[in-house]
DNA sequence: TTCTAATTTAGAATTATTTTTATTTGAGAA
DNA sequence: TTCTCAAATAAAAATAATTCTAAATTAGAA
């Protein structure tokens, strides 16, 4: 945690409490909060905290390049503090996301004719699927009916 | 055309003007149009039409998997009516949307740690670029400076 | 300690999408 | 062809995520 600060103490970002919540909140975390999720857990310790404090922290972490913006639920955006490259599983019952950490890059080569339309600067790999929990809650359903 | 009004005719699907609309607008259409863009062309021949006929014919088509919801704009969504597999290459600079039809199935084997915990459903992968158009504004932005 | 630009807050505004409600209509039955 | 009514439409309100605004506060440089 120490290490956050003193991180983040140079490169021109002021270290408000505020914002030493929500960095404190998303280290080491593989949850894929939302903008909601965070708001909630810092209000328990700073009750006057606003929503644009926390999309405002969550754009200059994004523009610093120490968290992932993620594209994979329609409803809302996502954020990852793991910004080594990596893909993501949705539940498609729970919408809970999971990392994927396999290296891919070697097999999403672009067909040509895609290759002379664009200059490629990165893929994303978003998997589906049904946690361990939903299969549960799908098969304990099964037997009720 | 007719072989599309033909094909809801049946499936308790009633076929109404706005409805034979979206669906003539998006047949064979490779734009990845949202909601606001249909609307807006729709518009032009019926006036009156409102987004809730628009999302709601999006919605019914979408539950026959008639269109697929493209999740890839973090900002709205995108309907595509090609619903064969192929991923996406979206222009991180002017958001446009391209298809990528290539089978990449083989390639993405899931780690077993992933396979112990889902059930998969689907994948999907989300490519970023730079599209020819964009990447000509760019030289010219650079001429200028 | 002082100063100031950056940040915070509360609330309003905006944007995308969904829902509600009253009215109209497509299409099967008579 | 006409009748019937569940399904669909239009207009407007509601909701949810995100952004903006303006005034007050504050981190950190000097
Ligand atoms: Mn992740
Ligand atoms: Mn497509
Ligand atoms: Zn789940
Ligand atoms: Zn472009």
């Amino acid at each position: 945690m120490k290490k956050i600060i003193a991180k983040y103490r140079k490169r021109d970002f002021k270290l408000t409490p505020q914002r030493i919540a929500i960095l404190r909140y998303l280290d080491g975390n593989t949850s894929h909060p939302t903008a909601d999720d965070i708001f909630t857990q810092i209000k328990k310790a700073y009750p006057t905290v606003s929503f644009a404090t926390v999309y405002n922290t969550l754009l200059a972490l994004k523009e610093k390049g120490e968290i992932l913006e993620v594209t994979i639920d329609p409803e809302k955006k996502h954020y990852d503090s793991n910004v080594t490259t990596h893909h993501h599983i949705i539940c498609t019952e729970c919408n809970k996301i999971g990392d994927v950490i396999k290296d891919y890059s070697d097999a999403l080569r672009l067909p040509s004719e895609i290759l002379k339309e664009y200059k490629t600067v990165g893929n994303h790999i978003d998997f589906y699927g049904i946690c361990k929990e939903c299969q549960k809650e799908r098969r304990e359903l099964k037997i009720k009916n």
